[in-house]
DNA sequence: AAATGTTTTTCTTGTGATGAATATGCAAAA
DNA sequence: TTTTGCATATTCATCACAAGAAAAACATTT
């Protein structure tokens, strides 16, 4: 299922909390609550509730709106799932123009005819490559393809850029610790090293990397370096996701995760600066030897 | 002069080359050549000289082309102006919404009625001003204008950032001085100290400022430490513009650039990095306690 | 050949209509 | 009074098509 619709994501959404213990077996679905949680109006949450009702997650009794089924069918929660990157139109423009399959000079009309897309999300698409630096708009008609990210160096300043921003986003003075963040992180780092990492596809560890120093950053209280992280890893995501992973490594990885959190419990903002430094200077090193050997492919 | 069309930018363009000395009065003024350095087909070009030759500057003669008139009008140059910025939409939505003019929330069609704008340009403005990070896309209808850039800590934690990335990019091992960079720059700055400094406009004065850093730091060969700082620069114009600037202060701002180039002069970056984040927190300090006289208008 | 002038083709934007989706207002039920 | 269900009003994406602008192809002159 693609939720392509509102009101389809609504029910994801909603069902997201139900498994979450936000809602119990029971409980009553509050449409006017759950529409102003949520930031839309009633309409498209009676259109998820709705949804539920008919996966008999649900159930709705006239004048009395819904509540939680007691027994969810467990068979149908699996349609619920998040769409896939990999459909994502900017992906595979991202992905066809690093393998060399476009040229670099490229009309909307083009696009428009080699790629099943509207209109309006190659437009939104070519805006968004503009803002991360890979493309642009040419004076006239059409737009350039910028190399920028294709080159081998490009890891290694993504690193090093890392290294400026992360260990001084931990010395803010805004920075503050949010336990609940912390044992959140640490449950999911634990439960990857617990086994996950061995299952788990390739791109979905990468994201697990990224998602944890974003977070850790985030408790620095200042948006801008935040915002800066978020940024370099839209371009991490177009790199890494296409070269494969050594899990070995990610544990190594998941491990030093563990160890941050650690010096962060115990009030020592220093100390996990300066470890997050050599967390992301190791990590470069690997990265550099690894992508000597990648460039041939 | 407005300067809507591609041939209306292309015509400015080439003025800019004549009056810096890139054609003399009498040279050749070849349409191919002109068209694969601006990047366009010739079409455009061709309406380019021809506005240009309506205004007497350049001269056209059948099957020869055109030249440059040997004694251009200088009457005429002042319709060649660049667009002033504040009649851009993106900045009087901002200007706006940082004034408390329009609500928090707004639909594209109020912006359609209460703007005379185009649809594409609310678009790609909404789209621009979520990159900002200062909007942000409603689940259903709608969009919300988010507060973060609004707030006096916004100041701070600005200069905080930039603390971290400055003096980092100029100790990047790809960095590279470029004196014909620096030449440029120091003129600059002097032209300032010279006088300018009193006349021109405090818009003016803060552009002239986030351009010399800017200039430096891309000498990093980093562009993800270049990107990031024009990113925060682009946020800076939309709060610092509305503020009155304060002239002396100023001076100060200006010498210490011409400090910072001598260092880089001596080929010794690390005490320009050193220099670069005493210039910063300098800069922060006055800020703040200016801020906190700015917060009542 | 190379540059210029001219024509043709292609691309993009703007407009308005349409329909689907969302927001909102109101009466009825709890 | 609050919540629900429904009817109505808005909002926005999309489509087709026309007009305007730029690119590309062609013809002509130097």
């Amino acid at each position: 299922m693609a939720e392509k619709t509102l009101s389809g994501r609504l029910a994801r959404d909603i069902l997201g909390k139900i498994r979450g213990g936000e809602f119990m077996p029971g409980d009553k679905l509050n449409a006017q609550c759950l529409a102003s949680d949520l930031r839309v109006s009633r309409t498209p949450v009676l259109k998820a509730l709705k949804i539920l009702a008919d996966s008999g997650i649900a159930e709705h009794r006239p004048n009395r709106g819904y509540t939680v089924a007691d027994t969810p069918p467990p068979a149908k929660i699996k349609d619920f799932k998040e769409p896939s990157s990999a459909s994502d139109f900017y992906f595979r423009l991202a992905d066809d123009w690093v393998a060399g399959r476009i040229s670099q000079d490229v009309t909307e009309q083009f696009l428009l005819q080699h790629y099943d897309v509207k209109r309006s999300e190659i437009t939104s698409t070519l805006f968004r490559a503009t803002n991360e630096g890979w493309a642009e708009r040419k004076p006239g008609y059409g737009w350039t393809l910028l190399p920028v990210v294709n080159t081998p160096e490009a890891f290694e300043q993504v690193y090093r850029f890392r290294a400026a921003i992360e260990p001084a986003a931990l010395l803010e003075p805004t920075f503050e610790l949010d336990f609940k963040v912390l044992d959140e992180l640490q449950r999911i780092q634990e439960r990857y090293l617990d086994g996950l990492v061995e299952t788990e596809t390739a791109d979905r560890l990468v994201l697990v990397g990224l998602h944890f120093h974003e977070a850790i950053i985030k408790l620095s209280g200042n948006i801008f370096f935040h915002q800066a992280l978020v940024r370099v890893n839209r371009l991490r995501r177009l790199l890494e996701i296409r070269s494969s992973v050594d899990r070995k490594r990610v544990y190594d990885q998941f491990s030093g995760h563990l160890e941050l959190i650690g010096l962060l419990r115990q009030g020592d903002p220093v100390a996990a600066s300066y470890y997050m430094r050599q967390h992301l200077t190791e990590a470069a090193a690997r990265k550099g030897s690894l992508q000597r050997t990648y460039g041939g492919t």
